[in-house]
DNA sequence: AATGAATGAGATTTCATTCAT
DNA sequence: GATGAATGAAATCTCATTCAT
């Protein structure tokens, strides 16, 4: 047989890459960044120990790069809206796109909301998801406030909190946390309030 | 000379438990469980890392402590409506009360959310905790059921969800959330309902 | 450069491992287990304190793997027996044996004497020598019953003592402790007795 | 009430530090000298930690009280030979007190056997020791040479392995060794010898 | 004489990282 | 690219001893 060629060597890499970052991102999010150790990281993901170091210099370049990752996709997800003016159909994808993620991507989210109570760990990444935020919470204060609400401020910030804990409470425990049930009722919640329930 | 009395040990014994148990929760809360080393606890109390176990037999074990008085006294807290039934009055207590201790006892709450996130730590605590949690949405159930709500169940999750939230959000920058602005929020959003709207 | 291949880390990991274990049993039977420490041990073996961890997973573990290593290895001398019949020359060559043993694994001896005072540290290995004694103190007691003894059974269990204060003085003191005139005087006493006088 | 008088104090000295000493015999007899701690003695003497320190100035010396003591009383039982000629029935009685002492003192036959194994903590007690068993073997050998036998020396070695084989079983393990039995059988075994053989 | 809180040295153990192959 | 033996720093924990009262 023929040696590989550069691409399918490429592919390898590219594939055990995602290997790791998997493995390790189950055990971090389930266990915690700290209690997961290299070797269970290596063990899960069938590679010795040494390999793991080919890839990622460090244990906490290897978080770096599963949160990153991990935001990239977020802001993939919600980039559509560049103008900053939210439709309401565009507001209603936005609820419906962050209730998929978490469905698709629980892990990382466990793993976000344990990262963000932990200033030590967390001020790292803080920049990245800091500018995120607070540009959401911006085309949310535009769509409250187009929509008459008085303060609208502060109701982007509660719709905010409202989003936040109920991620929390499906990652902690996502069996007994229904998202299809609770994507209808946030939905009817905010889109058909002044509608009077159409 | 003589020894001194049981009384005098007894203080002795209380007072610094306290300011080891304070020292912990501030580290545990802020650098996370695994993150924070018995000697840290130790020089943040300035006692030496032996003393500390003179008081707590390990790790697990204090913050076994910190967990078990930290609920107990959520639990005297809100003990108060042992009927069941949750009148407005006691609906808006409930909301100021669990606000208060956010900010009272925030480190608590931080570390309380970051072991919730965590199952392999969690798990010990879970039982405790299932019981409050379960008992508290019964109540709002209730609570929202007799309000005339459609689908008081999911209204008390939702609630219960939205709580969480504005706790997270709490917990993770103190400083950038005004709890007394949102606490009338929240006040007026549940309690003024049935005058505009269902 | 590819990695060793599978005999090859087979291979450094028997010789380590048995270089630790060595190293161990030597200390432990002459310092004895407690007053033995895993860095000693390691500078013993002229390894680190993390590699010991590599090999067993604990200061106890290592020490069952010392004591397991060395009943079977008595097991084996003695298994040849297995009619449970011992003829005058197998009773020879189980007194030459045990004499031998005595000699090349002085240590394992000495530390076996030592557990065997702790019912504490011992409790977990007795029900292995506990079979081994009792097997061996029948076949002793069949010998003597066939010889003609009136009290087999005594004549047994103090056959046994006398072997055991013998390895005991000489795991004591094995420079001052003749094994090859006592050798001749064992044998002699037991086994010609009959033959010479009475 | 008067105060009490230097006699009474020095009755109660006397009777908390033999509480002492007795409490820590047991301790080390049965789990070891390293592996009993000063908290587990004082707590088995109802004292305080404190308290031993003011009866014994180190764990080390107060082993050594121990076994000076111990070999004290040994010493006592056996001075009455210091002609250093036995006669049969003061053979017999050595062998009878001998089995009497190890019964109504098996702890601390069980921790002198344990420390003789170990070099490291014996040899500051070895001396004194050596001392009382050479002297033994001494006068066992003259005892053995009057009987007319050949090798009077290894017969005296012999006979000091045998009951140090003796009382290695019964100390480690009382309840199954039966002493009077025993004591039969060595002393027919002993001074019958030439009624029946050599 | 008596207490037990307090210390500090040292024990066992863990684990991210390196390195020879 | 791949292995896992090896290291060393740091973690948790223990305990003989001291000391203020």
């Amino acid at each position: 047989m023929s040696p590989r060629t550069k691409e399918q060597y490429d592919d390898i890499r590219e594939s055990k890459k995602k290997l790791i970052l998997d493995s390790a991102l189950d055990l971090f999010a389930n266990q915690g960044f700290h209690a997961t150790s290299i070797s269970s990281i290596a063990k899960k993901a069938k590679i010795s120990k040494g390999l793991l170091y080919n890839y990622f210099e460090s244990k906490e370049k290897l978080l770096m790069e599963i949160m990153n990752s991990g935001i990239q996709e977020f802001i993939d997800y919600f980039d559509t809206n560049e103008d900053g003016i939210l439709s309401d159909s565009e507001f209603k994808y936005f609820i419906e796109m962050s209730l998929l993620t978490l469905k698709s991507r629980t892990n990382y989210w466990k793993l976000y909301f344990a990262l963000a109570l932990q200033p030590t760990v967390f001020s790292i990444l803080k920049k990245k998801y800091r500018k995120l935020i607070e540009s959401t919470l911006a085309i949310m204060e535009e769509y409250f406030k187009n929509k008459g609400y008085k303060n609208p401020k502060m109701q982007a910030l509660m719709f905010g909190a409202f989003m936040d804990g109920i991620s929390l409470n499906y990652v902690m425990d996502p069996e007994n946390f229904q998202l299809e049930e609770i994507k209808d009722y946030v939905i009817k919640s905010y889109l058909n309030l002044n509608d009077d329930e159409n």
